[in-house]
DNA sequence: AAGCTTCACAACCGCCTCGTA
DNA sequence: TTACGAGGCGGTTGTGAAGCT
């Protein structure tokens, strides 16, 4: 037995408000605040609306100070700062945008934030595109597939794990594949953490993997999905690897698309 | 001009948390 | 300590507008 709803919902107008149910909320709560109950406000203030609706209307659209769209270069810059750090915590996020709501910050993170941060796909990307091309060049969707974004650490800093993606600030990875499938590459890799940084410069093979950064850390979600369903399409399991070892081509070969290293 | 698709955003749903009796 | 109910929250859906073919 599920919980009990909130309210008859054969018994309350539903969808979107009228100027008239407007006025009459606000009117109330300005006058009455919520009493401490917004389950019996529309009772009282004469509105046929579930409690909960009301309570969404006024935070998200009637109460003084609300901004409604417009956003900011700042507070995109603030939005993507604490998106990294805390994720869909939108309620966290609206606190420290005066006026914003959670909901308007979750719109506007979900229709133009969200492309806005997926960058080009890597030169390692690409090469991972390749070798899958190469591997079933029959396979129609192949290229269309959406890849994980990958991005090249040094083995000890995943070995170390667990790697927190959302510090590495720039990485050049140069990799190609030759005809007979082997890959040469050259790797300028600068990380920053929060106390620490390093950087190197060497060859993939000796010292670099490939981090999936649509793993549940990384908000590339929908690449992942698109990553996970191509797995199972050739019956991998749906659980995502995140890591994968660059140089081992027969490993990467028996899997068809990048070996799973842990 | 009409039909279709995409986009933006308001609103809803249902789960979780927290206060209180 | 536990059970219950209201509020809070994030994910998802619905809908109208705008753009495209």
């Amino acid at each position: 037995m599920g919980r009990a709803p909130c309210c008859d919902k054969t018994k309350v107008k539903r969808g979107p408000w009228s100027p008239e149910e407007d006025n009459i909320l606000k009117n109330y709560v300005q006058q009455h605040g919520t009493s401490g109950s917004w389950i019996a406000l529309p009772l009282k203030a004469g509105l046929k609306r579930c409690g909960k609706s009301c309570r969404l209307r006024w935070l998200n659209y009637l109460r003084p100070n609300i901004k409604h769209g417009g956003f900011t270069e700042e507070e995109d810059h603030t939005i993507l700062a604490l998106y990294h750090n805390i994720g869909t915590r939108w309620s966290v996020i609206a606190s420290q945008l005066p006026g914003r709501t959670d909901n308007d910050i979750k719109n506007y993170w979900n229709t133009k934030l969200k492309k806005k941060l997926s960058p080009p796909p890597t030169a390692a990307a690409t090469y991972l595109h390749s070798r899958y091309d190469s591997i079933l060049p029959n396979f129609p969707v192949a290229s269309q597939v959406p890849l994980p974004r990958l991005m090249e650490v040094p083995a000890e800093n995943v070995e170390n794990g667990p790697y927190d993606p959302y510090f590495v600030t720039n990485v050049s990875p140069s990799i190609s594949s030759n005809a007979n499938g082997s890959s040469t590459s050259t790797t300028t890799t600068t990380t920053t953490t929060n106390n620490m940084s390093w950087s190197t410069n060497g060859s993939v093979e000796d010292e670099a993997f490939l981090v999936d950064l649509g793993s549940e850390l990384f908000p590339y979600d929908d690449h992942l999905n698109g990553f996970g369903d191509l797995y199972s399409n050739f019956g991998y399991s749906s659980d995502v690897p995140n890591v994968c070892n660059v140089s081992d081509e027969h490993e990467q070969q028996s899997m068809m698309y990048p070996s799973v290293r842990y």
